[in-house]
DNA sequence: GAGTGGATTTCGCAT
DNA sequence: ATGCGAAGTCCACTC
């Protein structure tokens, strides 16, 4: 039943046999799998306190650690990666303890009884694309800033004004300054009003035109009248267009960076 | 080698077998733990899309899905609990796809491979206990006004001002409005100015005596000269005391649950 | 149901 | 290192 195959997993082993599982799997950076009977402490920025029960405990490559109840999207506790571990048998008991140190914090389990205990290697190298994040759309503009209009040119992003932080800023083919704020989703009358406060705001300090793009795939219903009165135009801004042109430059990057090499 | 004992554990299963358990644990409601080669697809609030490699999967028993890759604390894609599943085999596949309505999302994972598959259920019943979050400790002073001085009465809290939201806002024995800044830690100058400007602000509108309270832990070295200057007050508050009272307060609300009842 | 604020938020980027 | 804003944030709670 034990030790079989790549998988090197126990099932209902004694604590001493799931304690030379855990040292085995941290030391190897392995990603560990234990579910058992277990108290959990945890000391640092707060502190918190779970009496014995069933859990599930994660504990990744880069150390990261995660404990499960057998509820909710959330562990109930945690560690980010990097920390570090202590493992010992105290009282009939396995103690595994995570430290990190900065900011100081501990995770203590301390299991009565393992059901499952487990020690895998992961490979996993595939990329994880998301498409149409906000930050994402204002990467795409900047790298291809026609998605906004022909001549556009930016100057800055994220750039800290009055009321809050423009997401994108240039001028267009007649020189005049834009302000470009971008939606991920269909702009609703808040993104014009921001837009429009942005607007006035930076042109009360250059004193000269200034436009505003509102780029979104689209516009809520009553926002395009709203946009016609306040004198803004809108872009419409495909997401996932935009997630295409950054894969593409992501390649593109990652081509030159080995043409680099070789 | 399979379906020993109380944990029900695949190590190395045909995908067909693994259909079987996953099938199983869903119908049962419990909690399942996938690992093997999957490709991750996520359409919803945005898209995702991640390629073939080796993950672990966990559903919960309220539906919760986790997709983990080998490394760092967040879930690469997920579901919150309460959703829906399909499974099937497609092209020689297993397919597992998570379902939720509100917003309608749909995560899909696709097995090439699975190493090792369990389907647990798990008791946990303990309370889990957090000391000294910001939230716990104003909800103690709400319970309990006298951690702040005898007589004083809560009127409301979260209270939005002009610079932004009091944590509890009452009168004292007096008459007096007071003002309540809570910190979870020791309080350092800035807590003091907030504190401050909170009074200043609520002055301004009811044009007469507002008290401020500092209540925290400690004080950082230096504030309290600047209480004094200010004219504000500091009320040590322990963290720990207030999750007792918060546990105290929820153990009799379970009680009178329970009265009622019977 | 929408909106607001906290979180042991985490994560990423800019300063 | 620190600070700030985004997140498929989640989560609890008010209106």
């Amino acid at each position: 039943m034990r030790n079989r195959g790549p998988a090197n997993v126990l099932v209902e082993p004694e604590l001493q046999e799931a304690l030379t599982l855990v040292r085995e799997g941290l030391a190897k950076r392995k990603t560990l799998f234990l579910v058992g009977v277990c108290r959990v402490d945890y000391k640092g920025r707060a502190e918190s306190k779970l009496g014995p029960g069933e859990r599930v405990l994660l504990v990744k490559e880069d150390g990261a650690v995660l404990v499960h109840r057998p509820t909710g999207y959330e562990p109930v506790n945690w560690q980010p990666e990097g920390c570090l571990f202590q493992t010992r048998m105290m009282d009939d008991r396995l103690v595994i303890r995570a430290i990190r140190s900065k900011p100081r914090e501990v995770l203590t389990l301390t299991f009565n009884q393992v059901n499952l205990a487990a020690q895998l290697h992961l490979v996993d190298r595939s990329e994880f694309i998301l498409y149409a994040s906000e930050r994402d759309m204002r990467q795409a503009v900047l790298l291809n800033p026609e998605l906004i209009e022909p001549g556009f040119k930016p100057i800055t992003y994220e750039k800290k004004v009055e009321p809050g932080f423009v997401d994108v800023y240039g001028v267009d083919r007649d020189g005049r300054f834009v302000v470009v704020e971008i939606k991920r989703k269909t702009a609703g009358c808040g993104a014009v009003l921001q837009l429009a406060k942005y607007v006035g705001s930076i042109k009360s300090v250059v004193n000269r035109e200034v436009r505003g793009v509102l780029a979104a795939p689209s516009m809520a219903k009553g926002v395009q009248r709203l946009l016609v009165t306040l004198g803004l135009d809108f872009k419409p801004l495909d997401p996932r267009k935009c997630a295409e042109i950054l894969h593409k430059a992501e390649t593109k990057k990652l081509l030159e960076f080995f043409e680099g090499r070789t």
